[in-house]
DNA sequence: ACTGTGTCGGAAATCGTTTTCTGCTTTCGA
DNA sequence: TCGAAAGCAGAAAACGATTTCCGACACAGT
């Protein structure tokens, strides 16, 4: 068993005062060039690490945060997870993550789990459907808290980085229109997940600026299952009127969407045009290559984190509790055919 | 600020005594039901909740594992993750997950800071291309440790989880030759990587047994980003003389192989029969579909949870330190057409 | 020679829990 | 009725660090 090596043994070692060692150890003033080399000297021989738990109990604070996610299984979510990581990591925090499995009650849970850690923070990306019993437990943690893409932060050290979903979807829309379509669809998460709001929002505002139906069977809502998203893609694609063009809210449903074209022998491009939301891989490479809304993930995963430190260290000072990023439309096959006024 | 609630209170608000708190809670024998009920009826009053870091140390234990990962942002990675993680909470251990983005300097670092953080088990994934200073550091660290897809454990407390990548990879090979095809491409990871090295061997091994020609330069190593992929699968294709089929380990090689055919205005399925590694979404949604090596990564998740549980907690009782488990091939459109020899 | 200032040792308190110890009372069963 | 055992209190040690307090010493400048 390998024996932990105390500073008491250090402070042998180097033939000096414990105090002494915490002091050089911790970048004290008032302590001398030799002591201090003595000191790293002898803890590096000795192999010394000190003790993560003795250091926490009694500065009452353990340099780590928790990490709380619907599920890592996500490339937007694991992308932003490797940025926010490594700002964080670089101040010398780490990150203890737990998932959800996106089931609002082991949420809360998992909340409760992270609290009983004492992280010094908390970054949720939670798919919570009901964010309010979240929210308040958040409230009475009082640890500082950044949320991501959810509704603004309401009490202190709440922060929040959200993207603008809206303004690029109506480019989206505004994009489709301008190709000749009329009949636009469209498949988002849960209708009371923010993002989902937020785009629906968009949609249905940019349709109706531009005098478009919004035909109620033509907007739908799927649970975070890529089985539910095919079921409502499917659902929608062999109803009738059936849309030209179809936006899809989130990685997950885009899968269900094409699992469905597929499944109908629909051709993206030509058969229906498509734009999905978030840029992942799949979207570059699919044959035709899609057109998707595109968002710096890594910027968000940063700016989460530049908030959440300066929400931990400057104790109380806020500069902006909630901060939104812009999104951009990029281009691709998909929806770059024409389509042709049949009856007017 | 909220005040922690010690035992102390706890204790008080019960009438009874500190050490009778803490054998009520937790559940130790020579306590009655009464005292029992009352004081968690006063934990439950004041929202009592142990401080993590204080039982820590006292125990000389956190409840709590290191993730070491290459990068998280790789779906296979994030789908173990999920798994391991569901096993792991279910056990009330917490994961703390530190990525050393694919640098093998980070990787010695990463598990110093998870060592003095007291973590009682590590699971590693981290795509170091030299492993042994790991090794070496793991095994003077002496917790208890399990490797995914890693050479087979050496030590006392190092156990292993992989998977069988060089049976489906012989029968790849097989399926491609019984389509006709006797050119036969590979493009795997750094060539020191072990499940690289595994298919690799398998490939060459196929082909030789098959009296298949096994040239050096259809034969390709690339590092874990998916430009480099990109390269080294344009080297290839634009070589003489070209491979009829083509097969690439790992999903990251795919994606920089799909960029390059589509580059050189290649189809798959019928310029080149492609076989992917890892089935991930993108290999099923595809036009054609890719036919591809699958493995059961929950299983192999929920594996090494169980397997790190009995080192952890059987303290030296290795049951089997290396788990070796199975894949299979599907087969999809990318290979189903069949090649004419054009010159015997 | 006096005084300040910087450097360090030694001892002790502290963080919040678990664990052990002694000692007392009650209960139960034969 | 006696003895064993269970139930609990109260105190104290331990975990391994940080931090404070006080005293000692050296060395500089006046």
């Amino acid at each position: 068993m390998s024996q932990r090596v105390t500073i008491r043994e250090v402070a042998e070692q180097a033939e000096v005062s414990v105090g002494s060692v915490s002091r050089a150890l911790n970048n004290y003033p008032h302590v001398s060039e030799a002591l201090r080399s003595r000191v790293m000297e002898a803890a590096y021989e000795l192999g010394y690490q000190p003790a993560f738990l003795a250091d926490g109990l009694r500065r009452g604070q353990t340099k780590s945060i928790g990490f709380l996610v619907g599920t890592i299984a996500n490339p937007v979510i694991s992308t932003i997870f490797e940025a926010a990581s490594e700002a964080l990591a670089a101040k010398g925090y780490s990150i203890t993550l737990v998932s959800s499995r996106n089931q609002a009650d082991l949420d809360v849970a998992s909340l409760r789990l992270l609290a009983s850690r004492q992280v010094s923070g908390l970054i949720v990306s939670s798919a919570a459907e009901s964010p309010e019993p979240s929210r308040r437990l958040l409230q009475e943690l009082g640890i500082p808290t950044v949320m991501l893409d959810r509704e603004g932060a309401a009490g202190a050290g709440l922060y929040s980085v959200q993207s603008d979903h809206g303004s690029s979807l109506r480019e989206a829309v505004a994009h489709l229109a301008a190709n000749g379509h009329r009949d636009i669809a469209f498949i988002g998460g849960p209708d009371d997940f923010f993002p989902t709001q937020q785009r629906y929002c968009a949609y249905a505002e940019a349709l109706r600026a531009r005098g478009l139906p919004l035909r109620r069977e033509h907007a739908r809502f799927a649970s975070f299952t890529e089985t539910d998203a095919l079921a409502e893609a499917l659902l929608l694609l062999r109803g009738e009127p059936r849309p030209s063009a179809l936006i899809v809210a989130g990685n997950i449903i885009l899968i269900g969407a094409l699992m469905a074209l597929q499944e109908l022998g629909m051709v993206v491009g030509r058969d229906i045009a498509l734009i999905a939301c978030d840029d992942i891989h799949l979207t570059q490479l699919y044959r035709p290559p899609i057109t998707a809304i595109r968002r710096d993930l890594d910027l968000l995963g940063v700016t989460a984190a530049r908030l959440l430190l300066q929400g931990i260290e400057n104790a109380e000072a806020p500069t902006e509790p909630v901060i939104k990023l812009p999104t951009s439309l990029v281009i691709r096959d998909s929806t770059r055919f024409v389509q042709r006024p049949e009856a007017v």
